[in-house]
DNA sequence: TATATCTTGTGAAATCATTCACAAGCTCGC
DNA sequence: GCGAGCTTGTGAATGATTTCACAAGATATA
């Protein structure tokens, strides 16, 4: 299979968002056009987006909207519930733990863990917090596909090398820095910081 | 001034953060190798990144730490204080508001919004929680530079229409909506379950 | 069936970003 | 002061992504 570039990937994971709202909106079909303008781009792009996975639309017609959703849920991999735990039961680490969107969306956060002694034992909506040092055999046992580390950044390396070893492939990490991980192993960063840096920038380099 | 691609930005705010680092560890002067390797990049994307901005090195020695550092900040405009407002005060945006790294990066969330009247004069941290109805008036009179916005999908344009009406011309949303803001507004986007799904489809796309 | 009107799928062209490769500048040791 | 050894700054080459542009398929209407 050819390389998806990354933004191609985000740019579908936002094409099935608008076709959700398509299909909850009662449309049958959709073009490429109501999908690039909804999206900030043109039907040209969406149209190669969609090509480097199959033909999905009608000529003339457009996309129906029930199918093409289907079709881009299954290629996401989100056509399944994934199980996610969550490292670093902090100010944001339970913030996202209750994020409504990821359970909603199939990301199903079934365990957390901390070290500080404080936190562990405490109940966050039904999931107990684990004492760190569980974490690299409750990753094994409960089968966890994605972990999210919300760690502080001098402790994010070592997580994420035991994580990586306990057999998981996907990390989200909030922690700034950046982080190694073998090949194969999928990471994706949210820097907040970084983020108000480039606010930044667009502000002053003017 | 040319255009400066938004990757090219990115990696400007990490070498400022490894400059950060090398010039706490005591170096003096850094290469664009040993910079390179820190980010997960190479040497002449280094170079190249900051040969938009000029040349701030010495050839056969690398760049001094400390003025290098000071240049990157000024060019990213962080070389000063920005006044954050907080539009949200739920699990996410207390998150953020007492997440230690901005106020440490220059970024300090003078003001908080939000439309529960059950969080309206609440106090988060020296700030307290202010109705809804007060922002776009509070926003002018603190001269309030950028805002996060941190309320559910739905309201979230709405928001974003009125801090953008009150003067503000940069913005970072949590919200899982594609905002429009107009031309000369920078916006920036943290949607957290479009990462996990890209993450998904890591996992799936093998 | 023929015509007018849409909209897709996709090579080709254009644009944008990264990597290469090397001349030129700087330091150090002798 | 000269040669050896680094490392920068930058055109040129390569690679990736986006946009263009249009043939071809589909529908609707008469």
């Amino acid at each position: 299979m050819k390389k998806i570039s990354d933004s191609a990937v985000r740019r579908l994971a936002l094409y099935q968002r608008f076709l959700q709202e398509a299909a909850d909106a009662g449309l049958d079909t959709i073009s490429s056009g109501d999908l690039a303008e909804r999206g900030g781009t043109t039907s040209a792009q969406v149209r190669k987006d969609l090509s480097l996975f199959g033909s999905f639309g009608k000529r003339g017609l457009g996309y129906e909207v029930q199918e093409l959703l289907r079709e881009i849920r299954e290629i996401l991999g989100v056509d399944r519930t994934w199980k996610v735990a969550l490292v670093g039961a902090g100010k944001i680490g339970s913030a996202l733990f209750s994020y409504r969107d990821f359970q909603k969306r199939g990301f199903r956060i079934s365990a957390a863990f901390d070290s500080d002694p404080a936190k562990v034992g405490s109940d966050m909506g039904g999931v107990t917090v684990r004492a760190d040092e569980e974490m690299d055999r409750r990753l094994r046992d409960e089968g966890i596909e994605m972990v999210i580390v919300a760690v502080p950044a001098e402790a994010a390396q070592a997580v994420v090398d035991r994580v990586v070893n306990a057999g998981v492939r996907a990390i989200l990490n909030f922690a700034p820095v950046r982080l190694r991980v073998p090949r194969g192993v999928a990471l994706r960063n949210v820097d907040l910081t970084l983020e108000l840096e480039g606010l930044s920038f667009a502000l002053t380099g003017r």
